[in-house]
DNA sequence: ACCTGAACACCGTTCAAGT
DNA sequence: ACCTGAACACCGTTCAAGT
């Protein structure tokens, strides 16, 4: 069909259910993912199913995704894009917590969203565009930066299945418009840099430079954990 | 054993570097799969890669183990199984800090190991054993045992990337023994039965029997950390 | 009882070509 | 510029045999 030769504008025939045409486009194409997964599972995504889903041969997604794992990545964008604003009253504990319920809803909303995240976890813009707004939830609140960045790797296992270093997930398919604007980083996204600015620090050992220590963030994550459990237990019970 | 026909020990070449033969096993299976994953890289495993370690055709593995999941099961169990005891005082705060920096230890000695049970949280027999000895810990130390339950969910995604429901996640197999032996589980998981007993409830609504709410579970998660935080905040900072 | 060989129904992806 | 068609190099797994 099409006719795309002269004519203004065909009109598409609309008689197909699951009509293509006009295009594809990397936002359609994810679209049509999100939509596939949430219907159908994201175990029978595949090339293949996408495109016939848009009524196209599997080789045309490839216009408009770099590959399987580029769509993956996109469809995890296209999720923490719909987390949304959320209203902030200056006070961090009720805006952290709105935010990070937020960005659940949204998760939940997608069931296969959180394993795509857990197994990738690949540091897009959105995916760091939404870090630093929690981020600059705790310190605009007024909690100090090193117990924020403390706070944010607490929170990461529960927001999203970060098992380590928040910092040293995979960076966005390196190839990408990434290293171009690796320098633009720090001005995007002001609150991550400075949380990492803070963690840097020299090492009394060897002199050399050294990132965050994950076996502490762990502990103190644990350790926050059941200390409030103790306290609620001593609170509720012994009450001596 | 070897020449099995008649001859008493026939005694392996040995000349061949990753020595196959004198049959396979599920333990040496799983035990190989587990090696090659720590030396190449979870992604690179594959029935047909590691058939060929083992010096043999890939369809021989399918005596050992049902399928692939069952494979990664199996591996998952292997690592739970190196968790091993530890001490335990009777107090439980220094008792479950002890046990599940052991778990994280464990599974940080097999990089791939967190990914694969985030991936599927299959909840094997193994896996089922760690998390009684852990409940057990917290209630030999007198925790009461709604509270108790509650901690095993904030600590969920903490010790392992389980995202939801603790009990809800994926029965092993069916098929297998399980089946068989499901009326024993609370024989032999008392701890998770006490649990489970104590989780459910009538609805006072429909009046039909509901099992834990994961929201509030995760709002009573969230909650514990930010609590702590600003416990943490108040004492360094303001001191007022 | 355990292992083999060849085949099947899938994958993601490349390449050269069409319009 | 965008889409196509056919092919390649893989997967996990079945089935019917071998010993």
């Amino acid at each position: 069909m099409g006719g795309a030769t002269k004519g203004r504008d065909v009109v598409p025939d609309a008689t197909e259910s699951s009509a293509p045409r006009e295009g594809l486009s990397r936002t359609r194409v994810l679209r049509a993912a999100v939509d596939y997964a949430d219907a159908n599972g994201i175990e029978s995504l595949t090339m293949r199913t996408l495109a016939a889903e848009l009524g196209v041969v599997p080789m045309a997604l490839y216009k408009h995704v770099a590959n399987k794992d580029d769509l993956l990545d996109g469809m995890v964008e296209v999720i923490v894009g719909e987390i949304g604003p959320t209203p902030a009253s200056g006070h961090w504990k009720p805006d952290v917590r709105r935010r990070v319920l937020a960005a659940r809803a949204a998760l939940l909303r997608h069931r296969w969203s959180q394993a795509v995240l857990e197994s990738r976890a690949a540091m897009t813009a959105p995916m760091l565009g939404y870090l630093d707004s929690l981020v600059g939830l705790f310190v605009s609140g007024g909690l100090p930066i090193d117990l924020t960045h403390s706070v944010m790797h607490a929170l990461g296992n529960r927001m999203w299945g970060f098992g380590e270093d928040l910092f040293a997930a995979t960076p966005p398919s390196e190839t990408e418009s990434f290293n171009a604007q690796k320098d633009a980083l720090p001005a995007r996204f002001p609150n991550l840099a400075a949380i990492a600015a803070a963690a840097i620090h020299v090492d009394p050992e060897s002199g050399r430079l050294t990132g965050c220590d994950s076996q502490a963030e762990f502990e103190f994550a644990l350790d926050l954990v059941l200390d409030g459990v103790e306290r609620l237990d001593v609170r509720d019970g012994k009450e001596d």
